[in-house]
DNA sequence: TAAATTGGTTCCAAAATGGAACCAATTACT
DNA sequence: AGTAATTGGTTCCATTTTGGAACCAATTTA
């Protein structure tokens, strides 16, 4: 069972990790989201060997998070451009780059800093709740079964994460 | 050059994939918000090998990221919980979930659905900016250079970083 | 008291990765 | 116009990481 097979259950984190869970493509992606648009300017700015930049860049193409632009008549060459998919990574990125702001800066502090260009403020922390606008922590964040779930267990499918809520849990066996 | 230095320059991005950016650790992160704490749990829900689970939680505990809590009498097994530093990786596991859900759900629809509990909302995004709640989108979304580059710069070292903020970005270059 | 489970470790084969060399097509320089 | 450099790769091989199975001592369950 091959890792794109392992981590594709019934999982979104899974599913995710399964398609940009490497050790490259989500710094790509972030070279994307930098500017980096052109196979040299990702091979100089990450120091990635050009085979594995060529194949992982092939693969975000076939999973439409980048797409290949063909060039306009003056230059060319082709681009890489993130698509809209492409583009929903930004708060992932956003994300782990904040956790690393804070826990994993050296001396000089977060390299950069994030701002919302529309109201000017600084972004310290994701995770904001839409409705009521305070912060969505561990202990005020809920999931519960949603329909891809509930789908495949009402068709009898084992799911092992169902069981996590279905008061099994490991911990709670005496 | 190995992968923790490769990616482990002035970036934060790059230093958090360093910690949890291979195949398997985001995983376990996941599922020790899932309630996994025990090494058996997350070698049955995750179906990985022993030897690397046993390498990636005493990476975890080395991180900070995971903790070995002693047992209590009853038991005398030790079990692996997240600590602040872990828990602080909730909007990035978030942030992830809800990209899959969107991008990488099967015909089922998305497995799980996810609630702020302190006011029952379902949460359908993040970066939604705490000041004035509206959305960051990757166009509404800015970064400027932080400390962590600037002293850098003062002190005379070369951050390939930083030239994408000083009007040097190659697509520019005519 | 025996059997099963837990939390590992060790060994080996398979897969992913890195480094260097090479190459055709395009672009830049003189 | 001719030459050199750059771009965007591909191929080959050595190294590193991973997966699978077997094994094991300590604990827990039957």
């Amino acid at each position: 069972m091959d890792w794109s097979q392992i981590n594709s259950k019934t999982c979104s984190v899974g599913r995710s990790l399964a398609i940009f869970g490497d050790r490259w493509t989500l710094m790509i992606i972030r070279d994307a989201f930098m500017g980096s648009s052109r196979f040299s300017q990702f091979e100089r700015s990450l120091g990635i060997p050009k085979h594995r930049l060529s194949d992982r860049l092939n693969r975000l193409v076939e999973a439409d998070i980048l797409m290949k632009v063909a060039p306009k008549k003056e230059s060319t060459r082709h681009v890489y451009r993130l698509t809209e998919k492409g583009l929903d990574l930004m708060p992932v990125l956003l994300a782990i780059s904040l956790w690393g702001d804070k826990h994993a800066s050296d001396e000089d502090g977060p390299p950069l800093r994030h701002f919302h260009r529309d109201c000017g403020s600084e972004i310290t922390a994701n995770a904001i709740c839409h409705e009521c606008g305070e912060p969505i922590t561990p202990n005020s964040y809920q999931v519960k079964l949603g329909p891809g779930i509930e789908r495949k267990l009402a068709r009898g499918e084992h799911i092992p994460e169902a069981e996590y809520f279905a008061g099994e849990r490991w911990q709670d066996k005496k």
